[in-house]
DNA sequence: ACCCAGGAATTGT
DNA sequence: ACAATTCATGGG
């Protein structure tokens, strides 16, 4: 959103897909106790579109990071190298457009509190770039082969640096609504093996449990989003939303 | 000081 | 292919 920002109707509607069948999907992904006391708990709580292109850099800026910092980052990228923004005596500032970022230096990104996450953000907005069309094409294809744009490689190097199949996950459910993805984080993790481990083998269960290793293996998190998929179905993603604010609030009453 | 945080890339086997 | 290690940084 740049300046002199017009939000209308329309806009809102789009924004927090108004258009989505609230009640059907909500009665769909009811399959046991557990996802019906999470959504009785967070009613309400929709999966809102945001811009693909600033939701893939927030999800690069996510890796073994805390959501408290990740959103520092954001805003730290945001005042410096947004447009300044004023709204009701308040000072905003918009997320920059893939250019504006791709002629930054690591070490300006890098103070922005990025870490080793500065090398990936300047890699993929400097391809977005020079492919500006890539994001938006992404609309076009089914999830399975959208997940293997983002993910995959192309005349020998990564297509996207830092993006892998949770963070591709994310940017297609929180911005290109592909309603059936389930990105799975920690938090998802325990929440799986806590409340659906009889949807896995005995040892899998067992061997993803203490210690848990930092990061699933990109055959574990396969297992883990595919059997989750197919368990709530097409809309496993808001299943996966619910399950997300249930664990992480797990102890205080709802 | 120690541990964890909405993982991914690299290296070693 | 698979597992182990590394990657910066801030807050509890």
């Amino acid at each position: 959103m740049e300046s002199n920002a017009e939000i209308d109707d329309s806009f809102l509607e789009h924004y927090f897909a108004l258009d989505h069948d609230f009640e059907e999907i909500l009665k769909s992904i009811e399959k046991d106790n557990q996802i019906i006391r999470a959504i009785q708990r967070f009613r309400g709580l929709r999966i809102v579109r945001q811009p693909v292109w600033e939701c893939l850099i927030s999800y690069i800026c996510s890796a073994f990071s805390n959501i408290k910092r990740i959103r520092g980052m954001i805003e730290n990228i945001s005042r410096s190298f947004g447009n300044k923004l004023c709204f009701e005596d308040k000072v905003f500032y918009s997320f920059p457009s893939p250019l504006v970022l791709a002629e930054q230096s690591v070490e300006h990104l890098r103070s922005c509190g990025l870490g080793f996450r500065a090398k990936s953000v300047l890699s993929t907005a400097k391809k977005i770039t020079s492919d500006e069309l890539s994001l938006e094409g992404l609309r076009n294809l089914s999830y399975e082969v959208a997940v293997k744009t983002l993910t995959g490689r192309e005349n020998g190097g990564k297509a996207y640096a830092g993006v892998g199949q949770k963070v591709a996950d994310c940017a297609l459910l929180f911005s290109l609504a592909m309603l059936e993805a389930f990105p799975t984080d920690v938090w998802i993790r325990r929440a799986v093996l806590q409340w659906y481990g009889n949807l896995f083998d005995d040892d899998f269960v067992s061997r993803l449990r203490n210690p848990g290793p930092t990061s699933l293996s990109p055959r574990d998190y396969r297992i883990i989003s595919d059997t989750m998929r197919e368990y709530f179905g097409k809309y496993a993603g808001y299943a996966q939303e619910y399950l997300y604010f249930d664990i992480r609030t797990a102890g205080v009453s709802g």
